[in-house]
DNA sequence: TGTTCGGATCGAAACGTTTCGATAAATTTC
DNA sequence: GAAATTTATCGAAACGTTTCGATCCGAACA
């Protein structure tokens, strides 16, 4: 019966407090830094409190602050578990934000498809966490029931109405992008995509769109935007058999992200197209991994780390009651849009 | 001020008491199924709690249970952030049975170089967890930190000294992978590995050599082992050039897992090496994601949830005080080994 | 010189549970 | 039919903090 755990006892604020000969509730104000406590009794307090190897015990601290000290992180479980490290990335930047704030981040999935009598994360039905994030494209029903409880809210990589969220600057990368095409001199660049219904998706379109018409180009020959499937290896190796059935081939193709553009990547090399003498090819988001044997992809590259550490402070912030400010992103009402980066290689 | 959850006030204990009249410490026996409660007041206890919509606080039931309910989920984090969905599916295995157990999964990563200094997790440091798991082979001195501490502690795919651990039958999936290939009729069969002082990829050569012994072949021409790099598709890329320059070609190749294959399998493409005519192939894992260009690869299916699920379950009993028992699965003293299936693809 | 104010400290209530021991009624045992 | 046991319920202490006054003291103010 005997917990494995069991010890010398681990020591309170009682403990400290005897020990420094004060009251507890002047440890307390110390351990927290806050009311009027005088310099000498701060460090007396401060060196017993190492001396015990005391660290206040969070469920105690957490009863009476009515706050929980957690915030929960979901995504769905098909994200998570995909190849590229883009949603893994994404929590590791808030893991590291968290830290700051002295909270833990609780790491759940959800099905695609969700229903609330079914799959409402543990930490939502117990009411034991102060704040949520959402990584990627989630089913709106779930968004709307937490923000519905009146749980402060924060999403990512995806846009549902009027939430707080924290996004790529789809657009700029898309233009960054297609300028660099346009600088090599093409004029018919193509468009490969699919779920373009995905707001990021659907950005990263306008965006290239507006890259082209800045360009003073023409129609390209070919667009190819799907609004099913997945955006992934096998949908671009798929959807990128029409960029070759066009009445023109294009010299350059923009894919929606890099998933796509490598299943078109395999497709050219497998009609025996060259690339990028025949067809240059850029992707989106900077996951593909090194691979000797395709051309490494140019890419537009996203601070998945930055995403999820800004999404943590917006969250931590709205936690706090008063407004998010980020002075160096542009932040449109509720939205706070990060700029990425055009990563040159082998295959434009 | 006003925090942003502030609602029509969360209901307590108190307030279900009250409604059912009953005292509060019979509720707590009805929620817990604990002691000796009517049928009839146990039924009207749950039914108003139920009617209040009454979920018990967590850091309110935690602060006389003297336990936090969390674990902790440590790995590296190259390891979490790396292509292929391992660890971050065996983390899926261990949040799925957290639940059965009503704990939380607070996720951390540690860099490979560890220093306790810097890098130990805030779970740890606040001691605000009931038990660890590791996943992946991470720093010794960390490992024993954590045992030393005295916190429940198990290993998943990785063994160090007498911890408690949870592995993959690394030996019997080698087995496996080599009697396929003689089956085949291959009698060259050649060994590839990195970072081979990793005690699982220590069994899989082991593994590998019992199954030539079985089938009475003769020493291979080309064992490439090497203790150093890690074991990734780079590495893979380039010690498989070794086996190219071998007196004598193998005819076919198990590798220490998939992403070394894969390295291989490119490789023999850029060298005119075709798969699996020239050259049969086989990893370990399963992780190699769908791919047209290359051959898809024959492998060792590794069940990675289930790993998950077992540790969970294991640390489980350690925290509850009582032996672990696992009638389904080998378990020689403090390890518990988990099959695998073979899964047979083109590159064999 | 009395009054006000701010710094420093303390005591006690409160947070929402679990659990131990007490009590009482109902049932079994001898 | 008394004693022992089992079932059912309750009250109160305990868990380890935070925080809200209250108190005290010395300094600034009028």
């Amino acid at each position: 019966m005997a917990s494995p755990t069991s010890g010398p006892k681990r020591s309170t604020i009682k403990d400290v407090a005897k020990k420094a000969g004060v009251a507890i509730s002047t440890v307390s104000l110390v351990m927290n830094g806050k009311g009027f406590v005088s310099n000498e009794t701060s460090t007396r307090v401060l060196n017993v409190a190492k001396q015990l190897n005391y660290v206040p015990r969070q469920a105690a601290r957490k009863l009476p602050m009515q706050s929980t000290g957690n915030i929960g992180f979901v995504l769905r479980a098909d994200h998570f578990a995909r190849s590229e490290p883009f949603y893994t990335r994404i929590f590791l930047g808030t893991e590291f934000e968290a830290h700051f704030h002295g909270l833990y981040v609780l790491l759940t999935t959800i099905p695609q498809k969700f229903d609330a009598s079914l799959h409402t994360p543990r930490f939502l039905q117990e009411r034991n966490v102060d704040g949520v994030l959402i990584a990627g494209k989630v089913d709106s029903d779930f968004i709307e029931s937490i923000a519905g409880a009146r749980i402060p809210l924060v999403l990512i990589d995806y846009q549902l109405k009027d939430h707080p969220a924290v996004v790529i600057d789809n657009q700029q990368g898309a233009k960054l992008a297609v300028e660099h095409l346009v600088s090599k001199g093409h004029e018919d660049i193509a468009f490969l995509g699919a779920d373009m219904l995905h707001p990021s998706l659907k950005e990263r379109l306008e965006g290239y769109r507006i890259g082209l018409n800045d360009a003073r180009l023409g129609k390209p020959s070919c667009e190819i935007v799907s609004d099913q499937g997945e955006p992934d290896y096998g949908t671009g190796f798929e959807l990128s058999q029409q960029i070759f059935e066009c009445s023109k081939r294009p010299t350059a193709v923009f894919c929606a992200n890099d998933s796509i553009a490598m299943g078109l990547l395999d497709q050219a090399a497998s009609q025996g197209i060259r690339v990028p003498e025949d067809l240059a090819v850029v992707g989106f988001d900077d996951v593909a991994r090194e691979d000797h044997f395709r051309p490494s992809l140019t890419t537009v590259r996203v601070y998945k780390e930055q995403l999820g550490e800004l999404a943590m402070k917006y969250l931590n912030e709205l936690m706090a009651g008063f407004p998010a400010t980020y002075p160096n992103f542009e932040r449109r009402s509720h939205i706070v849009r990060v700029p990425t980066e055009l990563i040159i290689r082998e295959s434009s």
